[in-house]
DNA sequence: TTTTGAGTTGTTCGA
DNA sequence: GTCGAACAACTCAAA
């Protein structure tokens, strides 16, 4: 390519400068560099963002448009299809390539391939990376060569191949190329993308709870590995102590890379300053695993997020409660750490891991709710929805899942409550009518003598509901269903 | 091919 | 109050 034909780098789920070999490849041709970025909201098998992802790229596209112009160059955004969008905006610019860093779901390779193929009739170079995965998936098999269904050999496999590259430098400077007067196409205002809520603004406790962009994604893994790491293995479980690491959502929309969050965690621990120990880097380095493993899966079983990974449970008698699964949205199950998990949802596009644990275990497994119900709610409500890790983590919980949860596993609602928010903390900050009672009764207000509901201005029915199904009960109900399955098979 | 041990995250019951 | 076993049966990975 001559030094006037610039370089397009598609950004798509990878909105950082740094470790972004997409962008680092451009940036090292000297070519100048186009960025784009495509809203695409019409090609087909491409799942629409949920309400609260949506909220979020609003704000990781902005932050990813300022470092950009701060380095010389700036992101265009267009929207539309990108099959349509992108060869066209190639042309008209004159690009002698196009690059990308990959992904990994069947609609999305499909998009991907026809637009290489298209680029490349055209006579455009396009070359896309792995800028999201420590290893991609067709890259780990059993030894018998299939895919593997276990997170454990997993994990070995994953370990034996050696520690994950070394992250890239953000490129010093670039030189941004214009973007093309001809060819008819437009690029927008993020704001014309209509991603953030207005009327009403429901965003105001996740704008409180998060910093979108590069910049707020260095800062919270700076915090990790330097202070919350420190415990992890115990304290993670702990949704009254603020000790998970909260990338989430920056890994979600690649504001950061699972490579810089590996290498981050190891050097901190290596170098003693801080006082994690080797078991608690391990347990942040397995879940960073997890998310691995579940966008193996996704690869592997393109539907994921609608059809049981075990086919068996296609016969499994689910329940249909529009009633019932209301109540659990909005936190209104009767069970305070369940409700808790779902407010705090609601309000800051986020919840705590071993409580996404619970409320989906009391979906699933107390109510028969079929976990797709679920699994489409936390789509639409987390800021750090993944299109891998919700389908994956909604199977594993309801048992339909690779590795699952045995069915016999099903959390008690108080009991979990009292273990991993021993004080009521957690409850009290999310459901702020129990805040009064003492925590020998807060996870279990039913079990309050009057007095001490009266005096702590709880009515139950009213002020805050009755738990909406008895444990014991859903629990026999829950056990008979999964007999009935494997009778059935 | 067959066999064998193992499989993220729990709860309940009865001794 | 504590502790161990039962809770389905299955499927996977590897020998």
């Amino acid at each position: 390519m001559s030094a006037a034909s610039p370089v397009i780098v598609w950004f798509r789920e990878d909105l950082r400068i740094s470790d972004n070999p997409a962008l680092a490849q451009a940036a090292e041709s000297g070519a100048p560099v186009l960025c784009i970025y495509v809203h695409d909201e019409a090609s087909p098998g491409i799942r629409p963002l949920g309400a609260a992802s949506r909220w979020w790229l609003a704000g990781s596209l902005r932050a990813l448009d300022a470092s950009l112009r701060e380095r010389g160059a700036a992101l265009h955004v267009l929207h539309g299809s990108a099959r349509d969008i992108v060869p066209a905006l190639a042309r008209a610019a004159g690009a002698g390539a196009v690059v990308w860093n990959r992904r990994y779901g069947a609609a999305e390779i499909a998009v991907d391939t026809g637009i290489k193929t298209a680029l490349r009739e055209a006579g455009i170079a396009a070359s896309s990376f792995n800028g999201r995965l420590i290893h991609e998936p067709w890259t780990l098999t059993t030894k018998a060569g299939g895919p593997i269904r276990v997170y454990t050999p997993y994990w070995r496999a994953m370990r034996a191949k050696g520690a994950p590259d070394m992250p890239l430098a953000a490129p010093a400077a670039l030189v941004g190329a214009p973007f093309p007067a001809a060819g008819g196409l437009r690029a927008v205002p993020v704001d014309a993308l209509g991603l953030e809520p207005t009327s009403p603004d429901w965003a105001g406790g996740m704008r409180e709870a998060w910093t979108r962009g590069e910049e707020g994604a260095q800062a919270r893994l700076e915090a990790f590995v330097t202070g919350g790491m420190a415990g992890y293995g115990e304290a993670r479980n702990r949704p009254d102590m603020p000790a998970t690491s909260q990338l989430s959502p920056h890994l979600r929309f690649g504001e950061i890379s699972v490579r810089q969050c590996w290498h981050a965690a190891e050097h901190a621990e290596a170098s003693g300053s801080v006082r994690a120990s080797p078991g608690d880097l391990e347990t942040f380095l397995k879940e960073l695993g997890w998310r691995e493993f579940s966008y193996y899966l996704l690869h592997h079983n393109p539907e994921l997020a609608r059809r049981d990974y075990a086919p068996r449970f296609e016969a499994f008698p689910w329940r249909s409660d529009a009633g019932q699964l209301d109540q659990w949205q909005r936190g209104r199950t009767g069970y305070p750490i369940v409700d808790a998990g779902m407010r705090q949802l609601w309000t800051t596009g986020w919840m705590h891991n071993r409580v996404r644990m619970i409320v989906a275990s009391f979906l699933v497994k107390h109510l028969l709710i079929d976990w797709r119900r679920g699994e489409e709610w936390f789509w639409d409500t987390l800021v750090d929805a993944d299109p891998a890790s919700n389908s994956a983590s909604w199977q594993w919980v309801a048992g339909t899942g690779a590795d699952a949860s045995p069915f016999f596993r099903i959390f008690n609602p108080v009991l979990q409550g009292a273990k991993f928010d021993p004080d009521g903390i957690y409850v009290r900050r999310w459901v702020p009518e129990l805040a009064k009672l003492p925590s020998s009764v807060i996870h279990a207000p039913w079990t309050a003598p009057r007095p001490i509901l009266d005096a702590a201005g709880v009515r139950l029915g009213s002020s805050y509901p009755s738990p909406m199904v008895p444990h014991d009960e859903a629990r026999a109900r829950a056990l008979a269903a999964l007999r009935s399955l494997s009778a059935k098979a």
